[in-house]
DNA sequence: AGGCAGGCTTTTA
DNA sequence: TAAAAGCCTGCC
């Protein structure tokens, strides 16, 4: 099927904003258009798969039915929010850098992802670049998660359930190159799998509850419990705190940075400037 | 009480 | 060899 997305929608920009690990840019067809914008990215997301291709236009081609698409995508890429709208709530006399990160990163939107797999994902990203998160959460995936086919015939596998996860064993975990995160991986699958903890309930739930349940989990502290809330739970005020923030905070918020004036979309902005710091750096390096 | 150093598995550059 | 979307434990 074929939709159209005015506002704000940059494939490429959601794929490198490290909130996703399952997207793989796909080769280009040479027999399709070349250059001009048309990317095919390939989407896992909890039991699904998606090829999305950008046809230039706002048009993007989906390879899933119109149910499908009501029902699950999307919702996954938050089509009902406005982020234009959100963006232009920034002013750039009085927040340059934040303009400018959002300006530079318009495109990004905070994906619904599933709770389960945020709460994973992000306790295996702990002292880890982006490579080795996705081979960690694909090899995981291989070794507990539906395999399943996607349209085009290949192979792709869901991601676990919690208590696919639980039965792992050491052995198992440990091949999925997780060191010492997999005591954090086995203790989270068996709380979520004992029904210790309701992360589904967690989304009505106030922020400081939810990140004390949050952090109440072996291996979870305040950054990963900040990120379940905002990619798992869309809490878009949630504001995760890592060294690229922490640098950004110092260098450019050194008076404090405004979350007040920001709420209820912190998670949001962060998003941009977490994007555009990364960007900045990699481009000095 | 709350802050801080050291350790932890593995990969990447 | 250091750094990587950190957290836990023990010590003060």
């Amino acid at each position: 099927m074929i939709i159209r997305i005015g506002d704000d929608f940059d494939l490429n920009k959601i794929a490198e904003s490290g909130q996703c690990f399952r997207w793989t840019k796909q080769e280009p067809h040479t027999l399709s258009g070349q250059g001009a914008g048309n990317d095919t990215f390939r989407i896992i997301a909890g039991g699904s798969c998606l090829y999305i291709t950008s046809l230039g236009d706002d048009r993007y081609e989906l390879d899933c039915t119109d149910e499908e698409y009501r029902c699950f995508w999307q919702d996954y890429f938050d089509l009902w929010e406005n982020y234009r709208s959100i963006r232009s709530r920034v002013d750039p006399k009085q927040d340059p850098f934040l303009w400018k990160a959002a300006e530079h990163e318009k495109g990004i939107r905070i994906l619904r992802q599933d709770a389960w797999e945020m709460l994973v994902t992000f306790i295996i990203s702990q002292n880890r670049n982006i490579p080795a998160i996705r081979r960690s959460v694909e090899l995981l995936s291989e070794a507990c998660g539906d395999k399943r086919t996607d349209s085009e015939g290949r192979e792709y596998y869901a991601f676990p359930t919690p208590a696919a996860a639980a039965a792992l064993t050491q052995e198992e975990l440990s091949a999925c190159r997780l060191g010492y995160r997999c005591k954090y991986v086995h203790a989270a699958a068996e709380a979520a799998a004992g029904g210790s903890i309701d992360l589904e309930r967690l989304k009505t739930a106030d922020e400081p509850e939810t990140l004390s349940i949050l952090t109440s989990l072996f291996g979870v502290g305040i950054k990963v419990a900040n990120c379940v809330s905002l990619f798992g739970l869309h809490h878009i005020d949630a504001f995760p705190v890592d060294v690229w923030m922490k640098r950004i905070l110092a260098e450019q918020y050194p008076d404090g940075y405004p979350y007040e004036k920001y709420s209820p979309y912190n998670g949001i902005y962060q998003q941009y400037m977490f994007a555009y710091y990364r960007h900045l750096s990699s481009k000095q390096l």
